[in-house]
DNA sequence: CGCACCACAATTTTT
DNA sequence: TTGTGGTGCG
C-alpha cells in the first residue's frame, strides 16, 4: 500500500477504494470472514472452512465476485477508463459503478471448479445456476475424476490410448488383478487382488510406473515387491490393450500428459484463470501435482477444506496436502470460517471437545450465535436391537408431534450396523432409505448389462468380455475360454477376434459353434446399434441376449429384483442423457464408472436416511442418531492402538456430530451381535470426550437385559419424564425373527396409562375419517405401538400420512 | 458344462 | 451373519 501513496494521483487512491467498497457492498449478507474469503480474488488462497460455517455459500459467491467484478476487490490497478470523476460515479452505485468496478472479470469457461464428489459437484452448479443462469454452464465444476476424463478425451492418444478409453472401476480392476495372479502362478492368499491393488494405488500416488516400481524393488531382498512390480507391469499392459484407465490411471496420466507435453500444459494453464478445490483435505498426492499443473503464474488457486474432517487418509489421501498449502504455495492467505450456523451450542461444544484431543491440527474453534438447543443424549441400549428400538421410538415421538422423517437420520460406522435398525424401521412401517452399501452399480445384473454394452461397442475389452461370453449359460465355460484367451495372447488377437473365428482353431473345436453364434449375436447387435437409439438398444440387448429370460426364469424374490434394477439401470441411461445432453451409449458408458449412488439420493422423498458416517458428510439433519457408540466399534477396532488411526476416527466423530442441527443422539449398546458374533463393548472413548455439562447420559444402573423394560427405564432414570411408560416398545408386537436372547414372558404393562383426557379414537381398517388438516381419507393401515397405532390413512386430497393414533384424536373424527 | 453345495473368509470408508 | 469362491457330482 505504501508504495503507490506516492506514486498514485489522489483521485487514483480514492477510485481504488471506491471499487473495493462498492464490490464489498454486493456481499453483505456474508459474515466478516466469509466476504473476506470473496473479495480474496489473487493469488492463492487457503479457506479453513469449519463444519456448516458456509463454506459452499463462499465458493458460489466467490466465482460471482470473479465473473462479475474480477480481481476489482483485490487490486490496486488503475484502468485506463478510469477518470477523476469515477470514485463519485461508484460511489453513487447502479449499473454504471459495477462497470466501472469491474476489473479483467472472467469467463464462466476461465473457472475450473473441483470437489470429491459428484454429489457436491452437482450441488455446485445447481446453486451456481440459480445465481448466474444459463452461463453457469460453461463454468467447470466437476470431480477430480471427470475433470481428468475431459482433459484425457482430448489428448489420451498422446499417451497410447485412444480418446474413447473405457474405465475400470475397483472391481474391475480386482478382478483383472486376480486373473493376472492366477497366471503368473502366485498364491491368492498371499498376493490378495485388494492388498495388491492398494499397493499400486500407493505407486501411482507417488508417481512410480512399472518399470521405476521393478527397478527400486530390485533393490530391496523381499519377493513381495518383486512380484507385485511384475503384477503391476502386467496389469497395466492389459489396460492399455483393451484401452481402459483405472480411477487412479485417470489422475497420474493426466499429470503425465501435463508434466511432458508443455503445449497441453500451456492450453490448460491459459485456459482456467481461477482454480478451486473444494474438501482439499481429502486430496491425495497425485491430486495435489494435479492441482498444481494445472494452476498458471498468476497461481489464482483457492482451496477450501478443514483439516478436522479429513477421513479418507486410508485411500491416500494426506493432510499434509493442507497444512502444508501456506509452505507450498508462496504468498498464500490463509482466512478461517469458524462460525457455524447449524449446530445449537450443546452440540457444538461437543464437537469441540472431541477434536480438542487431535494432535497436529490447525487449531479451530467453531463458535455459533444459536442457542444452547439441548445437550446431546447418551442411551446406552441393551443389544443391538434395542438400539434400534430407541431409536425407532425416538423418531416416531418426533413424527407423531409434527416431524418429518427425512428430518432423522442414522449415522454408524459401517454398513453391517444397517441391519437392526433396518429392521426395526420396516416394522414400524418407517419409510426410510439407505445410502451407500452395496453399491446398485456394483451389482452382478448391473455390471452384466453394462459389460454387454461395453462388448457391443468395443468388442476387444477383453475384461468385459468375459464377464459376460456364459451369462446367461450358453456353453461356453470357463476352460474354452481359457483356451481362447491363450490363443489371443499368443497370435496378439483379442479374445472377441479369436470366438469369432474359432472354427479355425482346432483346439476349439468343440465350443466353436456356440463361441460362433455368441460372436454373431454380439455382431447384430452392434449393427442394430448402428441404426437405433441407446434406449431400444438396451431393450433389444435384454431380450436377445436372453439376461431378462434367465431373471424370469429363476423367479426367487431376488430375481425380480434383479429385475427392477435392470430396468432401474435403463432409467439412470435416460435420465443421464436426458441431464447431460449426451445422448450417445459412448458417452453414458464412458461416464457411469465414475457414477455412485450418493448421485442418486434424493432429499426430496420423506424418509429417514441411514448411511455411514463418511457418507453423511457434507450433509445435514435436524435430528441425527450416531449408533454403536462402542469401543472396537467405533472407533473401530483396527483403529485403538493405532495413533494416527484414533485420531482420524476421532475426525470422523467430529465430522457425525457436527451433521446435527437440533438434537444429536448418540446411542451404544451392551452387547451386540455383530457377524454372528455376540460382544460386550466398552462406551466409546469419544463419548467420555464431552464433558458433562453438554451431555445427558443415561445408563441404566439396575442392568437387566432379560427385561428391557427396566433396561429402558430404571427407576428414578432422567428418561422417566420423558417418556411416557405406555411408549415402552413393546417386543412382542414385533414380528418375525428370533434373537439370541429371550423374550420377556409376560407383557409389559401399560402402568398407570390411560388417563388420557380425551380417549383414544376407536378405528379399524377401513374406515372413514375426516381429519382437521387433511380432510376426508380411509384408514388402510394400524399398527399397534406402544399402546397407541400408527396408522396410515389415504386422503383424498393430501394422498397417504402416516400419524400416532393418539395424537391424531384430537383432529380426527370417524364419518 | 452346469449346478448345488460347502467351506471359508472377512466384515470401513469412495472416485 | 453374509457373501464369495472353490469343489465335486450329475
Amino acid at each position: 500500500m505504501g508504495n503507490y501513496e506516492n506514486t498514485k494521483t489522489e483521485y487514483e487512491n480514492a477510485f481504488v477504494e471506491e471499487r473495493k467498497k462498492h464490490i464489498e457492498m454486493q456481499f453483505m449478507h456474508l459474515n466478516e470472514m466469509q466476504r473476506q474469503a470473496v473479495l480474496a480474488t489473487e493469488g492463492p488462497l487457503l479457506i479453513l472452512a469449519g463444519a456448516g460455517s458456509g463454506k459452499t455459500t463462499v465458493l458460489i459467491n466467490r466465482i460471482y465476485n470473479i465473473l462479475k467484478f474480477g480481481c476489482g476487490s483485490d487490486s490496486d490497478e488503475i484502468p485506463y477508463y478510469a477518470s477523476e470523476d469515477s470514485a463519485d460515479i461508484i460511489s453513487r452505485g447502479g449499473d454504471e459503478a459495477d462497470r466501472l468496478c469491474a476489473l479483467h472479470p472472467a469467463q464462466p469457461w476461465q473457472i475450473l471448479a473441483i470437489t470429491f464428489t459428484n454429489k457436491a459437484a452437482g450441488e455446485l452448479k445447481t446453486r451456481l445456476g440459480n445465481m448466474l443462469g444459463e452461463s453457469a454452464d460453461d463454468i467447470w465444476a466437476c470431480t477430480f475424476h471427470s475433470a481428468c476424463v475431459r482433459i484425457l478425451r482430448r489428448d489420451a492418444d498422446r499417451l497410447g490410448y485412444s480418446k474413447s478409453f473405457t474405465i475400470y472401476d475397483t472391481s474391475d480392476t480386482n478382478s483383472l488383478l486376480r486373473q493376472i495372479i492366477k497366471e503368473l502362478d502366485l498364491d491368492e492368499k498371499f498376493y490378495a487382488p485388494k492388498a495388491v491393488a492398494g499397493e499400486i494405488s500407493r505407486a501411482k500416488d507417488a508417481l512410480i510406473d512399472p518399470p521405476k516400481y521393478i527397478k527400486q524393488a530390485s533393490f530391496k531382498a523381499d519377493l513381495y515387491h518383486k512380484k507385485v512390480g511384475e503384477i503391476y507391469a502386467r496389469y497395466m499392459e492389459s489396460l492399455k490393450k483393451s484401452d481402459a484407465m483405472d480411477f487412479d490411471d485417470l489422475i497420474f496420466n493426466t499429470v503425465k500428459l501435463l508434466d511432458s507435453y508443455s503445449e497441453v500444459r500451456e492450453y490448460w494453464q491459459n485456459r482456467f484463470r481461477y482454480i478451486l478445490v473444494d474438501e482439499y483435505q481429502d486430496t491425495n498426492n497425485l491430486q495435489y501435482y494435479l492441482v498444481s499443473l494445472l494452476t498458471n503464474d498468476e497461481n489464482n488457486i483457492c482451496v477450501v477444506g478443514d483439516d478436522d474432517q479429513s477421513i479418507y487418509k486410508f485411500r491416500g489421501a494426506t493432510i499434509e496436502n493442507i497444512l502444508n498449502f501456506e509452505s507450498n504455495f508462496e504468498d498464500c492467505r490463509t482466512i478461517r470460517l469458524e462460525q457455524n450456523y447449524r449446530s445449537t451450542g450443546h452440540i457444538l461444544e461437543a464437537a469441540n471437545a472431541v477434536i480438542s484431543h487431535n494432535l497436529g491440527r490447525k487449531g479451530k474453534t467453531l463458535w455459533t450465535a444459536k442457542n444452547a438447543g439441548d445437550p446431546v443424549e447418551l442411551f446406552v441400549a441393551d443389544s443391538e436391537r434395542d438400539e434400534a428400538q430407541y431409536i425407532v421410538s425416538k423418531i416416531l415421538r418426533g413424527y407423531g408431534s409434527g416431524g418429518k422423517w427425512r428430518d432423522y437420520a442414522v449415522l454408524y460406522r459401517m454398513n453391517a450396523q444397517s441391519n437392526s435398525i433396518e429392521y426395526a424401521l420396516k416394522s414400524h412401517n418407517i419409510p426410510y432409505r439407505i445410502v451407500g452399501g452395496t453399491r446398485f452399480f456394483d451389482r452382478a445384473e448391473v455390471k452384466d448389462i453394462l459389460a454387454y454394452m461395453c462388448v457391443v461397442l468395443a468388442p476387444n475389452d477383453n475384461l468385459r468380455l468375459q464377464r459376460i461370453i456364459n451369462v446367461p449359460a450358453r456353453g461356453i465355460g470357463l476352460k474354452s475360454v481359457e483356451t481362447a484367451l491363450e490363443i489371443g495372447n499368443d497370435n496378439d488377437l483379442s479374445l472377441f477376434d479369436v470366438i469369432s473365428h474359432a472354427q479355425s482353431y482346432e483346439q476349439l473345436t468343440r465350443p466353436a459353434a456356440r463361441m460362433k453364434e455368441f460372436a454373431n449375436m454380439i455382431g447384430e447387435l452392434q449393427s442394430f446399434a448402428a441404426c437405433n437409439s441407446p434406449a431400444d438398444l438396451f431393450d433389444e440387448l435384454i431380450e436377445k441376449t436372453g439376461y431378462i429370460r434367465m431373471l424370469q426364469e429363476k423367479k426367487t424374490k431376488e430375481d425380480e429384483a434383479r429385475i427392477e434394477n435392470v430396468m432401474e439401470l435403463k432409467s439412470t441411461m435416460l435420465t443421464y442423457m436426458n441431464e447431460s445432453g449426451d445422448s450417445t451409449l459412448e458417452g453414458y458408458l464412458a461416464n457411469v464408472a465414475l457414477y455412485t449412488d450418493l448421485d442418486n439420493y434424493d432429499n426430496d422423498s420423506d424418509a429417514v436416511t441411514l448411511m455411514t458416517m463418511h457418507a453423511s458428510k457434507g450433509l445435514e439433519f435436524p435430528y441425527v442418531f450416531i449408533a454403536g457408540m462402542e469401543e472396537t466399534i467405533f472407533p473401530s477396532s483396527r483403529a485403538i492402538g493405532e495413533a494416527d488411526e484414533l485420531e482420524e476416527e476421532r475426525r470422523l466423530c467430529y465430522v457425525a456430530v457436527t451433521r446435527a442441527m437440533k438434537n444429536l443422539y448418540l446411542v451404544a449398546a451392551r452387547q451386540r451381535l455383530l457377524f454372528g458374533r455376540t460382544n460386550c463393548n466398552r462406551v466409546s472413548r469419544f463419548v467420555d470426550e464431552i464433558p458433562d455439562e453438554h451431555i445427558k447420559k443415561n445408563i441404566p444402573k439396575g442392568f437387566a437385559y432379560k427385561d428391557p423394560a427396566t433396561a429402558y427405564f430404571p427407576g428414578g432414570s432422567r428418561y422417566s419424564g420423558a417418556y411416557e411408560p405406555d411408549n415402552v416398545p413393546q417386543y412382542d408386537t414385533l414380528p418375525g425373527k428370533s434373537y439370541s436372547y429371550s423374550k420377556p414372558k409376560q407383557k409389559i404393562t401399560p402402568a398407570p396409562a390411560a388417563k388420557q383426557e380425551k380417549p383414544m379414537l376407536q378405528l379399524e381398517l377401513g374406515d372413514n375419517v375426516r381429519h382437521k388438516a387433511f380432510g376426508i381419507g380411509v384408514v388402510v393401515k394400524m399398527m399397534p405401538m406402544g399402546g397407541d397405532y400408527l396408522i396410515e390413512i389415504n386422503f383424498e386430497t393430501q394422498g397417504s400420512k402416516k400419524l400416532m393414533l393418539k395424537a391424531a384424536s384430537l383432529f380426527l373424527e370417524k364419518v
